[in-house]
DNA sequence: TTGCCATACCTCTCGGTTCGAGGTATGATG
DNA sequence: CATCATACCTCGAACCGAGAGGTATGGCAA
C-alpha cells in the first residue's frame, strides 16, 4: 500500500503479503484467514481481525481481489481471491520480502566481509 | 522498543535490528552507521539520518549502547558500542527475526500442507 | 429458555515507527 | 569563496498494526 520513495515495502506488508500468498492457493473469507495465518505460522505471525479486514478491503478497492458472496449454513460469507493484478502485486512483493530477508541475513551473519547479492 | 503483547515486534524494528548488529562487530558513529547499512544491503536497506539517531539515543537511554566522544581530523564524532543488555537485546532481535523469517518463507513456499516449525 | 461461545462481518482510536525535510557547523576541494 | 562531504541533530507528517469494541447468527449446555 502506497510504495515508499526508497525502500521497497520492507518492514510493514507482512499482513498484506501473507494474505495475498494465502489466497493464491485458495479463496478464502477473513475470519478464515485470520486462523490460517495463526497455523500456518506456528501463532509466530498472529494478526487480528482488525489488521486483515482493512487489508482486504484496501486490497479489493485496488483492484488485487475479486469477491464473492456466499450463504454456507445460514452464514454469510465473502470469499476473496485474486485478480492478475493481485497475481502481480504478490509477485513483486515476494520478491521484496525474498530481497530483504537475503540482505538482513547477509548483516546477520556477515562478520565485516559480506557481499553476496545480485 | 516496546515489546509487542502477541507478535514478536515482527515488521518493524529493522533499523534497530541492523544497528545492533553492525555495533555488534565493532564500535561507530552515527553516519558511519548509515552508509554502512546503505553499503552491506547492497542498498536494498537504506535509512536515513532522521531514522539512525533517535535510533541510536533511545537504546543508548534504554541502557543498550554506551558512548564515547572523540574527535578525528578536527571532527567530533560519537562513537557508540554495545552493553551487555545491549548483547542480550541483539540476540533476541535476531532470534524473533530469524523465526519470523522462517515463519513466512513457510507460508511463501507452502502449497497447503506445510508444517516444518520448532 | 437462557446464557455463552464460536462464527462472521465491521470500524475506530491509540501509539509507535519511519520518512523526509530541514537546521547547524567544520574541513576539504575546486 | 563557494560548494560539497562529513557529522551531529530535531521536527512534522504519514502510515500501519494493535486492540477494543460493535452487530448478528447458530449451536450447545445448564
Amino acid at each position: 500500500m502506497t510504495a515508499r520513495g526508497t525502500n521497497p515495502n520492507f518492514l510493514n506488508g507482512v499482513p498484506e503479503l501473507l494474505i495475498l500468498c494465502l489466497l493464491a492457493d485458495e479463496t478464502m473469507y477473513g475470519y478464515e484467514i485470520v486462523q490460517a495465518i495463526r497455523a500456518r505460522t506456528g501463532s509466530v505471525v498472529a494478526v487480528g481481525e482488525g489488521v486483515v479486514y482493512p487489508v482486504l478491503h484496501a486490497l479489493e478497492a485496488d483492484g488485487a481481489l475479486r469477491t464473492k458472496r456466499k450463504s454456507v449454513d445460514g452464514r454469510s460469507r465473502i470469499y476473496y481471491s485474486l485478480t492478475a493484478a493481485g497475481k502481480r502485486r504478490l509477485a513483486r512483493l515476494t520478491n521484496d520480502w525474498t530481497s530483504l530477508a537475503a540482505a538482513i541475513r547477509g548483516v546477520l551473519k556477515g562478520g565485516k566481509d559480506a557481499q553476496s547479492f545480485s
